[in-house]
DNA sequence: CCAAAAGTGTTTAGGGTACACCCATGT
DNA sequence: ACATGGGTGTACCCTAAACACTTTTGG
């Protein structure tokens, strides 16, 4: 078959906005641009997509490349395809958001691109559309999180209720009852209750749960019951 | 500023998913493929994305091509980048979704593509991949529909209540008690009725209704007012 | 013993759902 | 007159929201 030659052709790359929870904060992780336009400034982390690579690939190589994770939770956020949006030449760069347990990360640094955790409420200045991408994600994140219950995939393997709530209130910028919000989450049969105590952070110290894993997987597109109503009929 | 010049550069396409919906039933616009390879097979409108231009421009000039409006609402589905899925060559496409007054389609009929309309349900077989981004529009646009008001962008400037109705049991594959849906729908305060009736499909006739247009944009993003519950608090 | 955070139940209000009859008119 | 589709009101139930006290334990 014939090639489409009288076509142009462009730079395409993958941007990754990726997320991860402290218990405290909300996080992102940035990188230090290693070279010119733009070098020194902060920056998403990025790369060109290869020859017969597909988008998914590029984004996880990028990932692992900067967090040495791999198998971590990603979902494609939107293509950026303005002709100005990178001065150097013309790039459509594809944005991806992942979310990743802090923890993890950090023992697995790759200091290369000298990357850094910012809070959301305080993200430095950044090159090109990024800061863009990064409010697209914030609200595609809750969009996603009021329907599946994606924000585990920020959470360790053990977490109290009271780090899920913080979690939610910081998605969310919004504070929740304590009361409505643990019948909720518990109604939904995602979580185990275990033996063990978190001691840390309060006097008392706090239940540490877990995923039931099999019901995470089969109930994962209907956490919460929060279809809208006109499809409950 | 220098170029990227090492990079490899991939052909960019754009493909829409146009949606009608002529009173009776959700509709698709394909194409009959004009050239090969897989000519004569039916497929999603498409082209290139050129030089210096966008992404949403190169998706409303491909609009404007085969329906002849311009203005139409248009939002982006997404990009599908497997290496193979264009057998000739890589192809990246974006994928758009727009939804169209099918009745201002009609006037207007270009015919070089021989495009024509399929109900949802009897859709033919498609090129590539063509079949799975109308599956996820499908999906996304009841998503969206739940949130925004969207759907009126399919009707004609005047429709009576049991026409939206019907496009909504079109749309969630659903049936809806007419009593309940009208209240709904009228609660939002977007609805306008007028003293005209529709008297084709029915002796008694039904009121045309219209949209408050400036109700319409500002309240786009509250329509029904179906966020989740977590965020109600 | 006190401070600090965890954990738990009840009441109320609003919205969603189910449901049935009358109306207008073309034939 | 009758058949066809349009239009409207009510009662119930369920879930979300508001709200306060007890428990545990480290210091």
């Amino acid at each position: 078959m014939n090639r489409y030659d009288k076509q142009i052709r462009h730079l395409v790359a993958v941007d990754c906005i990726i997320f991860g929870f402290d218990g405290e904060e909300l996080k992102l992780l940035l990188i230090h641009r290693g070279f010119e336009p733009e070098r020194g400034k902060w920056s998403l982390m990025g790369g060109f997509v290869g020859e017969a690579e597909s988008l998914e690939m590029a984004a996880a190589r990028i990932l692992k490349q900067l967090t040495g994770l791999s198998g971590v939770y990603m979902d494609q956020l939107n293509v950026f395809g303005d002709p100005r949006r990178d001065p150097v030449e013309r790039t459509i760069s594809v944005a991806y958001y992942a979310l990743i347990d802090i923890h993890k990360y950090e023992k697995q640094l790759s200091d290369d691109f000298h990357p850094e955790w910012f809070s959301l409420k305080q993200v430095p200045k950044l090159i090109f559309d990024h800061q863009q991408m990064v409010d697209m994600a914030k609200s595609k994140l809750r969009d996603k999180a009021s329907v599946q219950p994606v924000l585990f995939e920020l959470l360790p393997e053990k977490f109290t209720l009271p780090i899920v709530q913080n979690l939610y209130e910081c998605v969310y910028e919004k504070e929740f009852d304590k009361r409505n919000f643990s019948r909720k989450v518990l109604a939904s049969g995602l979580l185990v209750k275990t033996q063990a105590k978190e001691r840390a952070s309060s006097k008392k110290g706090a239940f540490y749960h877990r995923l039931d894993k099999r019901k995470y997987r089969t109930q994962f597109q209907s956490f919460l019951n929060l279809k809208p109503s006109i499809l409950n009929q």
